[in-house]
RNA sequence: GGAGAGGUGGCCGAGUGGUCUAAGGCGCACGCCUGGAAAGCGUGUAUACGUCAAAAGCGUAUCAAGGGUUCGAAUCCCUUUCUCUCCGCCA
């Protein structure tokens, strides 16, 4: 969530910048700015009453103790005056705190200045295009069908066993996502982040803390007897796991790792979108995550555009940057890339990679800080990207390569796939 | 799943109703001492909210979490949660 600061000094910019989300926020705002205010008159009198009731508590207990017991017992009469008085502002002041944190996590973070206004992928702007659009064959086949003819996945043994949305990948299919995996990983680690392998379950806390709840609730999936989510995505584990946390600030940046298997529900998803690999319930991913300082973290967001950038070259897929419009930003973000890759079969774009700056909402979520050189504790900026999905890469690759022989394998991946070609 | 023992500051650890404003130790920071270092000595060392233009200072809360008893709770009671040990089950 935003700061409080924010909204008490800059009321009227955070509710300007948020017409940037399609966010109308002048009702909460206003809320907000009554319930902070009460909430700080409440607070100083109740710390004032418990005050007064400590310092007679202590006079009472010294009064027993030189046996003056009637002088202390007319002292005891003014206590229950002011037990009764904190009790009633102890609830108002519970009351104005539950009120104000309601209000202040339904506003999404603030989009940074450099956002397209805008409502739909239409307004999202393309901020750079890589390689060249393949040229197919004209019985080329869309990767569904590929998928079929060299026994790379098993869609219906998927639907037999859970139900669609939960592909089987078997032979050459599965040997390519292991290798996509490693590649991935190993470019990491080579670029500076720490591997890890993190739980797929988290609990409440956590999905809060990265912006999943109360946000998204229904697009993850819940195990109710043991109240726990199954991750949407591995950033979630890995940020959190720097929640309640201080760092030194010589530690930043923080660069993490994880491969992970990701569980979306995708309510309300049908259509050719998802066909095939193109939207799973069930999917491979390895993500980044960096915590950095505030003044470091779009140039640390660049540096990951870049990281991702250089995995799809070697790749050898054609891919282009678009920077999100406002309207099709997630809640938490401030500012979204979205790498996407052209899938030459189905002659679509796919997102791959989304690539955002949380600055300090998750942090101010999560209580992630870290002590500056004036000795204070600041919030740290959190960001996070796919590197890669891998489905919808292993759609492309796919598509892209397939040839009357078989399907050509990038030459980067051949010492993990250990052969050239899958036919 | 059953039985038992526990959760105290960055860490270890004392503390069973009243200067707990949490002993002591370790660690860390600064200073003294030293040719330099170690040892030694001294000082300091949490977080949040509030107050203030800000800092300092001050107030309040926090001894796993929440509630209760009491004039007063780390300490007593209840609930929840987590950890450890043993048993059971088990890759």
């Amino acid at each position: 969530m935003i700061e409080i600061a924010v909204v008490r000094n800059n009321a009227p910019e955070v509710v300007e910048k948020l017409k940037v989300k399609n966010f109308d926020a002048s009702g909460i705002i206003e809320r907000l700015q009554q319930v902070d205010a009460e909430r700080r008159q409440t607070q100083k009198e109740l710390d004032d009453m418990l005050s007064e009731g400590k310092t007679l508590a202590k006079d009472i207990g010294r009064l027993f103790k030189e046996g003056k017991g009637e002088e202390a017992s007319e002292l005891k009469e003014r206590t229950s005056v002011i037990k009764q008085k904190t009790k009633v502002l102890q609830e108002q002041l519970n009351n104005l705190s539950r009120e104000q944190n309601d209000l202040m996590v339904q506003l999404p973070n603030l989009p940074h200045e450099s956002v397209p206004a805008g409502n739909t992928v239409e307004d999202n702007i393309i901020v750079s295009s890589h390689g060249s659009l393949p040229q197919l064959h004209d019985a080329a086949l869309s990767h569904w069908d590929l998928a079929k003819k060299y026994q790379l996945i098993d869609f219906e043994w998927g639907n037999k066993i859970t139900g669609a949305g939960f592909p089987v990948y078997k032979g050459f299919g599965a040997r390519l996502q292991r290798a996509l995996i490693a590649f991935f990983l190993d470019e990491a680690i080579e670029a500076g982040y720490t591997e890890y392998q993190p739980p797929v379950l988290v609990n409440e806390d956590s999905a809060f803390a990265t912006g999943q709840l109360p946000d998204k609730d229904g697009q993850m999936y819940h195990i109710p007897l043991d109240n726990l989510y199954l991750i949407p995505t591995a950033e979630v584990p890995v940020t959190n796991f720097f929640r309640d946390t201080i760092l030194n600030e010589e530690d930043l940046p923080v660069k993490s790792t994880a491969y992970s298997l990701c569980f979306r529900r995708e309510a309300g998803s049908y259509g050719k979108d998802v066909r095939g690999l193109n939207r799973l319930h069930q999917f491979d991913k390895v993500e980044i995550v960096q915590v950095t300082h505030p003044e470091k973290s779009y140039q640390a967001l660049e540096e990951m555009v870049e990281h991702v950038s250089m995995l799809l070259k070697k790749l050898e897929l054609p891919f282009r940057v678009a920077r999100l419009c406002g309207g099709d930003m997630s809640f938490a973000a401030a500012l979204t890339y979205d790498m996407e890759v052209y899938s030459a079969a189905q002659k679509r774009w796919l997102e791959v990679s989304s690539i955002s700056n949380f600055e300090t909402f998750q942090s101010n979520r999560m209580k992630l800080r870290f002590r500056n050189k004036q000795g204070k504790n600041e919030l740290a900026h959190t960001l996070n990207g796919s590197a890669l999905a891998l489905p919808r890469i292993l759609a492309a690759l796919l598509e892209n390569n397939q040839t009357e022989k078989g399907i050509n394998i990038p030459k980067v991946l051949q010492p993990y796939f250990r052969t050239a070609m899958i036919q």
